[in-house]
DNA sequence: GGCTATAATGATAGCGCTTTCATAATCAGA
DNA sequence: TCTGATTATGAAAGCGCTATCATTATAGCC
């Protein structure tokens, strides 16, 4: 642009050192004597030098740039988690790229290539549910990209993935929120899953079935049914189920996948004409910003995404090889109630 | 990692060519023979080697990689301009990093150093409305950039700013919605409107006032309230706005800054017991994907964020230095409704 | 004063590519 | 068969740094 790049020799020259002095200063080298040192700096000043990460990073064969792979920043769970990791990133002086989730799926060219040639110092994958053939092409993907930098996963691992990784124990997540229902007088309780968590080895539905034995509840296989995560997939499960059953034997309480779905169902409700929570006790996951703005408050789970996010970037810079669970807690609202007496 | 990196002299030696070819073969040249060329993509395929963009960049002086600076990736609002940027990006053969306005803001270090070390092709800012001694210190970060790298604007622009930008024309906004307000019968319109946007050429409460004055309504200086735009600051800013009113006062519409803020207004009246849109209409600005879901779904401004996003890497790539404004439209909902007749 | 330890600086060889420029091979046309 | 284009390749000079090693200046000591 403007000013014509300028680059260390001139600063050297200007300074009437070397180089190599130049560098010196610039990395904080102690073995360099006051007066040079302020020489340089001034000379720096003046001409407003900024050495390139680039010649840099090619010299010294580390970039300080992470990167993230992520499904998709509109949904403010993954805005969640990459704010985590950035921050974390930064004050441990590393820059961070977003990559979007088809930048491993495509088939347009090499789903890995462009993550390979740009030399990060390490990689974040957030994995969704896959469906079967895309999760062999990811998995060789990210074996593939390990070879070039260190990869840490978030979110549904398959067991045959060995990666370091910060997942969620939906598992106990759902067993523990079933036990709360339960604890509520609910008896009727349905599940609406994500599609496709076959893979994953602390799936929901598991806890889900878990929890319903633990409260001496029988398993009813109308109240689960899987959905892809928006608002509108959870609306259009909800109804679907309900229209299946005979009115008696509607659920007292469902839970949701996430929040979305929760909406979703919340919307749904209200069609129906069911009284949130009197008739119908809701409870999503997440803990989103608008949860509380919610008629009636939106109960949620708060997995703590900003430290999961913060948690993948020190493994990813340790260099741990650990598979971490993430904690969590229930964040009780009032779209939780007890069971109608009827 | 594991595979030792793989350079562009081992494909060479590999094919049994020079460096040279294997260039050619990887900018696509059409100057290479058939025979070669596929020797070399045998080669580059056996070994599974990357090109190190690190390199490709020093050489070339170019990287193919824009980023970004936005205040907080958590309000959606900026999630869906990043979302439009990177997908523009994408296309255009451009990878986009992401940098928290604090990159500019902070004391601690040179602000722009960072960015302009990372020799980006170009750069996009979200400038919002900044605090007076704030405002200097970003200008001069701005400028210092310019020198390494073209700049784009997006947001609040103070006119002294010569940069190519896209922005929303806040005040026609205002006054086609004190309109819209109007003619459903509204005499009383409130509005919240952003701290600190004297900077801004179309600010909003101008709108607002030319708004009034065209549809012949008083301009009543309580009804004008200022926050920052989250969902607490909009409930405060209209509750504290009430409790100085007499009741006979209160406003039958309120105009938020964005949905947030809308949000806040929402619980705040419903607290107050006033009910929406019975007793008070409310439209927010961003339309936001949990408008719909609001009780009762909130009447909102699309902004069309994700093209502001796209517009925005079109003007960088492309060069043109040109102020452009962003178009929008009312997406009415069932929060706003005629005036109570009393 | 002479000699070694220490601190400060310089010369220079990469890092892995792109990009001239030079050279060799191929092919029309006369 | 020879000439001048044209096409296909190679050699080598950067790009702007880091990092090693060599060199010089400074100090400390007997």
């Amino acid at each position: 642009m403007n000013s014509e790049n300028v680059t260390i020799y001139d600063i050297a020259s200007d300074a009437g050192v070397s180089i190599a002095t130049v560098s010196r200063v610039l990395r904080g080298e102690a073995s360099v004597s006051e007066a040079t040192r302020k020489k340089v700096l001034d000379a720096i000043e003046r001409r407003n030098y900024r050495p390139s990460s680039i010649a840099r990073g090619l010299s010294s064969r580390t970039t300080h740039s992470l990167g993230i792979v992520l499904p998709k920043l509109l949904n403010p769970h993954y805005a969640m988690i990459f704010t985590g990791a950035q921050e974390e990133a930064r004050k441990l002086g590393y820059t961070m790229s977003l990559f979007p989730w088809s930048s491993l799926d495509t088939r347009e060219y090499n789903p890995a290539a462009m993550l390979a040639e740009r030399r990060l110092d390490g990689l974040i994958v957030c994995v969704e549910y896959l469906p079967p053939d895309h999760d062999e092409r990811v998995l060789s993907a990210l074996q593939d990209l390990r070879q070039y930098m260190p990869v840490v996963l978030i979110g549904c691992v398959p067991p045959s993935y060995d990666f370091p990784s910060v997942s969620n124990n939906n598992a106990a997540m759902m067993e523990e929120i079933v036990r709360y229902l339960a604890s509520l007088g609910h008896e009727k309780i349905a599940f609406i899953g994500g599609v496709r968590e076959d893979h994953d080895p602390l799936r929901r539905d598991v806890g889900y079935e878990n929890g319903l034995r633990d409260a001496r509840l029988p398993y009813v296989s109308s109240y689960r049914v899987y959905c892809r995560g928006t608002a509108e997939d959870g609306a259009a499960a909800f109804t679907g189920m309900l229209s299946s059953l005979k009115r008696e034997y509607w659920p007292t309480a469902v839970i949701a996948l996430n929040d979305l779905v929760a909406m979703g169902c919340m919307a749904s409700a209200r069609d129906l004409g069911l009284a949130i929570p009197e008739q119908l006790s809701v409870i999503g996951c997440d803990n989103l910003f608008c949860t509380p703005y919610l008629v009636p408050p939106l109960t949620s789970i708060n997995t703590h995404q900003q430290r999961t996010g913060t948690r993948a970037v020190q493994l990813l810079i340790s260099g741990e090889n650990k598979k971490e669970t993430a904690d969590w807690e229930l964040v009780e609202r009032a779209s939780c109630a007890h069971a109608p007496k009827s």
